[in-house]
DNA sequence: AACTCGGGGGC
DNA sequence: GCCCCAGAGTT
């Protein structure tokens, strides 16, 4: 039997129940898919739920505020992903009167959708032909084959791509490519492979060269910097605060925050006292300047670890601008915020 | 080709 | 502490 035939079976075995396998709909499959990228399934599955019930069709995603999106995309990350579906979904209704694009061409146009996106879509919901190369097939084709060509490389996906056209069954590629994402997210783990249960472990190239825990060979890892982040917490006498929308490049765009001051190492009251009142925001204000964390709080992202400080001050009147205590849940922030937020208890 | 973009979990 | 996750966009 050949290897696409064997991982259908093991698949027809082993697949959990997933929501998004139980629909062909593209617009859902587009969903699950975007809130998958870099996500683990038990991580996003709550996420494709809500947005499923919230955004029941394109036109309701299509129809939303991009802070409505983001807020629904709280605590996901990449939120990029986020304002891409958004834009997308703006793009199918206006440009494509609401018909979902079906072919792989016409996909990979959206914003947010790339050659795995794109293959992925076309494959579920249209049955062409397209093999997926997601961080489970570079895994499990490394290692059954013993491919150690760097897998983050052009060369690398170029071939890793043409290995897995080669092996999609073209009369079921939808179960193929999911048959093979759910065996390197089951069986084929990073970690602790179950190689006494596999399929292949008679034929397994690393296995029998003993290099499981070698592949797939990926090129080095970039150095995290630190970042030394200051939130102020303004409390005013009305129970309003202050929350500023992040615009320009860089993390959270779009989103919203405390107004931040950052500094190029931790920071002592003196210097946080001394450049809050210097804020406009503040001018004509009497404030006391508090610190909530003695013990920086240390949020690590992929290649930023931001030592943060929540700094409280106190208003002894009111804000004109600002929002009240009762409005910020309503507005998108970065989990670390959230946090905060929640345990502040405005 | 290298860098940027989150947050959570395994070990 | 390091690596990985149903990757894509920008430089």
């Amino acid at each position: 039997m050949n290897i696409s035939k064997q991982l259908i079976n093991w698949y027809t075995d082993n697949k959990r129940d997933l929501p998004w396998r139980n629909t062909t709909n593209p617009y859902f499959i587009w969903l699950s898919e975007i809130i998958l990228q870099q996500t683990q399934v038990v991580q996003g599955r709550p996420y494709y739920d809500s947005f499923t019930a919230t955004f029941p069709t394109v036109f309701d995603l299509a129809n939303a505020e991009e802070q409505e999106v983001l807020k629904l995309w709280q605590g996901l990350g990449y939120y990029s992903r986020a304002r891409n579906l958004h834009a997308s979904a703006k793009y199918i209704v206006k440009e494509l009167d609401g018909k979902f694009p079906d072919t792989f061409d016409q996909i990979i146009k959206l914003k947010g959708v790339g050659d795995y996106t794109a293959s992925a879509i076309a494959s579920i919901c249209f049955n062409q032909v397209t093999a997926v190369v997601d961080g489970n097939v570079y895994r499990a084709l490394s290692r059954i084959y013993g491919i150690d060509t760097p897998i983050n490389t052009s060369k690398g996906f170029k071939e890793f791509k043409t290995l897995a056209q080669q092996l999609i069954d073209p009369k079921q590629p939808a179960t193929f490519n999911q048959a093979i994402m759910e065996f390197g997210a089951r069986l084929c783990k990073p970690k602790n492979p179950d190689c006494n249960s596999c399929p292949f472990n008679t034929i397994c190239v690393a296995l029998q060269k003993n290099i499981i825990s070698d592949l797939p060979v990926k090129l080095k890892t970039v150095k995290v910097k630190k970042k030394y982040f200051n939130f102020i917490v303004a409390l005013s006498k009305d129970n309003k605060t202050i929350l500023e929308k992040r615009t320009g490049s860089g993390i959270w765009q779009n989103l919203y925050q405390f107004p931040l001051i950052e500094t190029d190492k931790s920071a002592s009251h003196t210097i946080i006292e001394s450049q809050v009142k210097n804020l406009d925001l503040f001018k004509g204000h009497n404030i006391t300047l508090s610190l909530y964390n003695d013990k920086a709080i240390i949020h690590k992202l992929s290649h930023q670890h931001l030592y943060t400080k929540f700094w409280i001050v106190n208003l002894n009147d009111d804000l004109e601008s600002g929002i009240l205590f009762d409005e910020i849940t309503n507005y998108p922030v970065p989990i670390l915020i959230g946090n905060f937020i929640e345990k502040f208890n405005f």
